[in-house]
DNA sequence: ACAGCGCATAGCCTATCGGCTATGCATCAA
DNA sequence: TTGATGCATAGCCGATAGGCTATGCGCTGT
C-alpha cells in the first residue's frame, strides 16, 4: 500500500495524463470525446488515463446519459504540498542547525 | 525537450530514487556507500539513481579523495511549487468566475 | 425496434525502466 | 608497488507502462 506523494508522483509524471489533468485545471469539467479532441492519442487510451487519475482522486466523474464528465479535484494535491514543505522544513532545519553550531563556535 | 516540471515528477515518481532524495533532505550530505547502506539495492543502482537526480537538479556532488558525497538541492523543487500553484489558481479563476456569473444572474 | 453514438474494457505489442552482476578506474594503505 | 576500497560504467534481463485496434455495452433518437 503505497503512500499518498507515491501515488500522485507516479500519477502525475507521465506527460499525457498530466496535460488531461492541466486542461481540467484550466478549461474545468470536459467529457471524455472533448478530451480526446485535443490529446493527440486515441480515446481509450484517454479513458485509460482518466481511470488511472480518478483513482488518484485527482479527478471525479459524473454520469450525464451517455456522456460522463470529469473535473479535477484540486484537494488531492494536498499530500503533494505537505512533502514538498516537509522537505523544505528538514531543509530550514539543518540549516538552523548549522547557525546553531556556527553561533556555539562563535563563543 | 521537456520542460522542468516533467523532469521532477518523472525523476520524483521511482520510490527508491525519491527515498534517496529524501534521505539527503533529513540527514543532509551523504556518501554513496552511506547511502547504499540503507537503500535496500545494489551499490550501482544507487549510484545510478543519484545520477538521475543530478541531471534533474536535485542534488549535487562533491568529491573528496574516493568518495563522492551528495547533497539535495532543494532549490531545484520550485518548479514543482510553482506549477501546483498554477493549478491551484486556475481552480481559483474558475471558483471567481462562478460566483461573478451567480452575482450577474442575481441582478 | 434498431441503428448510431459515447465511453469503457480487453488483448496485444513495443519501449522503457529498474534491478542485477561484472568490470573499470581512481585513490588510499601497507 | 601492490592489494584493497569507493564509486562509476557496461551489459543483461524481466516487469511494467503506454500506445494501438477490436469489441462490448448502455443511452439516444428515429
Amino acid at each position: 500500500m503505497p503512500n499518498a506523494p507515491d501515488v500522485l508522483f507516479r500519477t502525475l509524471a507521465d506527460p499525457t495524463r498530466r496535460a488531461l489533468f492541466e486542461r481540467l485545471c484550466r478549461e474545468g469539467e470536459k467529457t471524455v470525446g472533448a478530451l480526446t479532441a485535443r490529446a493527440g492519442v486515441s480515446q481509450p487510451v484517454v479513458s485509460k488515463h482518466l481511470g488511472i487519475l480518478k483513482q488518484a482522486g485527482l479527478v471525479r466523474d459524473r454520469h450525464e446519459g451517455r456522456q460522463t464528465h470529469y473535473s479535477a479535484q484540486l484537494g488531492a494535491l494536498a499530500p503533494l504540498v505537505d512533502w514538498t514543505s516537509e522537505m523544505a522544513g528538514f531543509w530550514q532545519n539543518r540549516f538552523n542547525d548549522l547557525e546553531d553550531l556556527l553561533k556555539r563556535m562563535d563563543q
